[in-house]
DNA sequence: TTGACAACTGAACATTTGTTCAGTAAAATT
DNA sequence: AATTTTACTGAACAAATGTTCAGTTGTCAA
């Protein structure tokens, strides 16, 4: 027998259904499975979502590898009424900021395969305005140039410092005066990747 | 036949699996399975692995589910650097900082109902780490409380403030010594949101 | 040199989870 | 009124994945 027709339209429970994906992994960092879903909506066969999520891929809302647990890719297609107003001094037309919203996150774009995210501790750039307890984004593959934030590795330790280059000197200059200017020589070390965001959660 | 003898220390190998998940996490989305940490470290049983998961969990480095697929739960126990890996995710039952990876996009949760993205003009918010061209996410619905950073409407201007408030009287702050408390009296005064996150592109 | 442990192999088993098939009822569409 | 589609139930099957058991080898410390 031919397989049920499933089309594309993104029906009421099915965005619900996506909701509920986006939520958990926001939740718990995973996917939760067919069954989980199930659960959440007090349904009693898997294959009621089963469908439904067929349904999703159809429509390019998500991506599902066969036959693997957990494995549901959210999808972005970031339509209009999804990305949040930004007001005030940002002018219309004028190429504003890389962010865009996807369902109740905002987000902003980076490469996954060469970025990664830490937090800072200590308050050696409060005069950049970092503080500690923010989350930054490093990015190894871009090209670092002079005055650049960068994070490095100093004799073992990592250190978010701003990157001096004058004269043949390479310097990493804190952003605090109860702090001194390292001078690199000798010493271990090597630039792990250039600041790409900050991320402050109040 | 007793349990095979697992200690709690933190080897080499264990790390290496331990950071295998993480960037796993941060670049999928998802936690791997067992078979696929074999796969990546040339493995070619899962119990090798098995093993050095359970000594990670007894180590209270991970939190594993028991009978389920994908089921890691990584704890935010580092210290020691100025800075830590952030991987991904927000552990079970605390939630440590609702940042997580989706695609390539690093994504923060928000209530696009009541939230809107404001770009920062002007320094007077210089002290509390927030300069003139970041971008502030500010919420209209979420309790507003003393000492709070907050977007107000003040003869007709908006403005961005720390909301002070003491013996029945209302403030705001500047962080910024060149610029003046502004106290409410009978100015036309309003308060539009609480700033949640900031965002700024390097 | 003996024992404890790390770090595996190999094979099986158990459970979870994805997938398929057959059918029902209500709503929407033609 | 007939057809299509949504939205399910229920049961079974198959694949993926977690778990256990029995053994091997090398290293390191007592």
């Amino acid at each position: 027998m031919a397989a049920r027709k499933v089309l594309n339209m993104l029906t009421k429970r099915r965005k619900e259904i996506l909701d509920f994906i986006q939520k958990y992994k926001l939740r718990y960092g995973n996917i939760p499975t067919i069954r989980e879903i199930c659960e959440h909506f007090g349904l009693k066969s898997t294959n009621g979502v089963y469908e439904h999520l067929k349904a999703l891929e159809k429509g390019g809302y998500i991506e599902i590898t066969a036959n693997k647990a957990r494995n549901i890719i959210i999808k972005d297609n970031f339509e209009k009424n999804n990305i949040l107003p930004i007001i005030g001094e940002v002018a219309a037309g004028e190429p504003i900021y890389p962010i865009v919203t996807e369902g109740d996150k905002l987000a902003v774009p980076l490469n996954t395969d060469s970025s990664f995210v830490l937090k800072v501790k200590g308050d050696s750039m409060i005069n950049a305005g970092i503080k500690s307890g923010d989350m930054i984004v490093v990015d190894t593959q871009k090209p670092v140039n002079n005055k650049d934030i960068v994070v490095a590795l100093l004799d073992g330790e990592v250190t978010l410092k701003r990157l001096v280059i004058s004269d043949n000197k390479i310097e990493l200059h804190p952003e605090n005066e109860n702090y001194n200017i390292i001078k690199i020589d000798k010493k271990e070390f090597k630039i792990i990747g250039k600041v790409t965001f900050l991320i402050r959660k109040f």
